[in-house]
DNA sequence: ACGGCGACTGGAAGCGGTTCCGGTCCCGCC
DNA sequence: GGCGGGACCGGAACCGCTTCCAGTCGCCGT
């Protein structure tokens, strides 16, 4: 038992003790230059007695080297932090920037003032770089040239910045056409916020597919919350009281969607088949279970996590993850 | 537009451009000393005018204060941070401490070997407190003393430490009551992990309260995961086929419970009742509803933040927060 | 034997702020 | 009119680390 916090010791208390300079004992330490065999290991054992660690702030002060990547997520309020795709994404990061000794910062970004926390952010050198989560265009467009560098997008993409995300055209065309095959002629779509560029592929994808199918395109706005589906699926039975199938931008929406049609009688899938899109566990353990389409979160959120931490310079361009749809009983 | 980052300004450039000294600037921009009315606006003018915003590293260097309040989760692997529960926390976390411009950060303390990255923690300087979440008794005691009174615990106590906590132990009590009085008279509980020391109070208290009815006590571990409801059942039914209700520790672990039982072909709540504890979204939405106290997660984050911000040195002691029963179809 | 080169080291200069300290200057008061 | 005191300012130290630079030393080549 030596943790508990003495008077903390610093790289000074090292060196003298190792009967060297600072400058000595830094380099043997973080091995950043030419240091005698003999003195590395004099310096490190006596640092390890000590129970030296490194300040961070004072070594990002100088060395501009961050010690921590922050995911930052763009909307409207600060609750889009509370969203179960989210902290899959934040674990993956952590799990990933943990592995090279690096923690991880969550940050909201008001989706209508942007760029004050952003060049908060950019002058921040305790940042090792930032992976950005459902942002748009203009906030990649509009990124600080500092962050320009060391950021990653999950989701919108930009010439300047790599990009990953789901192929959610994809997922959404066999989504919607297990609809269509399975007999459903009336089918309406939830869908993501207006402001957020990514799921536009998706609603794109459900419009080319009930259109070539000879069906209507019936679209009702949500923002990914469970009351988006609960308040959709309200206007959707509004405007077209016939419609045999919704599909829901997101799993959370879907579920709720669920939940109103089970409350006002509907028999799901007999009267209205529902379908989702990332395949939550909820999706699992709903009654009736959620027909709906992989989303591939932790593969995605470490390909950017790794993006970020090894390719500090790399141009802009998308990759996209495969989806695949799960059937269950909701369609 | 003046967004984008050109090369960085600082203290030094708006004090020249002000045509004053650091010091002075320093001071008439954080109004930490005497400074001239006339000499403050200038040099916020030109602060402005410049678009500076002070370094946070070397602010921190300095001053020592931080600047971002770290959530920090034990637990045995990296996953704890992927939890509904936890985002509540972080999410309300960075609510209030956002109000006053500090950002937050996550982190996975690893449960064999905390100390390490206690340490760290103590010794970052931009960490303004840490609130610890799911802790344990031996963690709170062997806090680094420099971080003694900026953390707050969640969940776990001690004589140091200020923590917050649902009281679950009249949760608990008054959930197992509600089968008890709905006729169940095998009730088994599937508890959380051993190392946690706060659902004792909830295992105790189921324990009391079956006794007390004359019923008997059947415990099986879990680790409030899906997965650990979903084997927590078929150990129950292992051991003890004749029982008619599970209660679980928290509702993860009861849909995990829930969705095995309806797989066996079980009856909920006919031949099995099953309750949790929680009351998370998805708790509404299961098939059936799952009936199960709540927890109030918002009111005790953001008391804890709210503490960890205000309260540099009170010492330890807990607040409790009232749980209450939600009953659905389930149980 | 000597010049040169490379490995190694220590001194010192920062990084960008905050804060102590001493110096002006002006005000009010005796 | 002299003086104490407070408001305000600038110089400089400092937080703990990295890194540039110049200097020392041993070793090799010729």
């Amino acid at each position: 038992m030596d943790h508990p916090g003495r008077p903390p010791v610093t790289l000074e208390h090292v060196a003298r003790a190792a009967g060297v300079s600072r400058a000595t004992a830094s380099r043997a330490l973080t091995g950043s230059g030419p240091s005698a065999a003999g003195t590395r290991e004099r310096v490190q054992a006596v640092a390890e007695q000590l129970g030296y660690v490194a300040d961070p702030v004072a070594r990002a002060l100088v060395s501009g080297r961050g010690t921590r990547v922050v995911v930052a997520v763009t909307g409207m309020t600060a609750d889009v932090l509370d969203d179960a795709y989210l902290a899959r994404v934040v674990t993956t990061t952590a799990r990933v920037s943990g592995a090279e000794g690096l923690g991880v910062a969550l940050q909201w970004l008001p989706l209508d003032r942007p760029w004050p926390t952003l060049e908060q952010l950019s002058r921040d050198r305790t940042v090792a770089g930032a992976v950005l989560v459902n942002t748009t265009a203009a906030v990649l467009a509009g990124l600080p040239r500092s962050l320009r560098g060391r950021a990653v997008s999950i989701g919108a993409s930009s010439p300047d910045v790599p990009a990953f995300d789901v192929d959610n055209g994809h997922g959404v065309r066999v989504a919607v056409s297990h609809l269509v095959r399975s007999g459903r002629r009336r089918i309406a779509m939830i869908t993501g916020p207006a402001w957020l560029s990514c799921p536009e592929a998706g609603e794109a994808s459900y419009a080319a597919t009930v259109r070539a199918a000879g069906l209507p395109v019936r679209m009702v706005p949500g923002d990914f919350t469970v009351a988006a589906g609960r308040a959709g699926v309200h206007e959707v039975l509004r405007r077209w009281p016939d419609t045999d199938a919704v599909y829901a931008v997101c799993d959370d929406t879907a579920l709720g969607a669920l939940a109103v049609l089970q409350e006002l009688g509907r028999q799901v899938p007999g009267d209205v088949a529902v379908a989702g899109f990332d395949d939550v566990p909820a999706a699992a353990s709903s009654g009736p279970g959620l027909t709906t389409a992989t989303h591939p979160v932790e593969q995605i959120a470490a390909a950017a996590a790794h993006a970020v931490l090894h390719r500090p310079d790399r141009g802009g361009g998308v990759t996209r993850f495969p989806s695949e749809l799960v059937v269950r009983a909701s369609a």
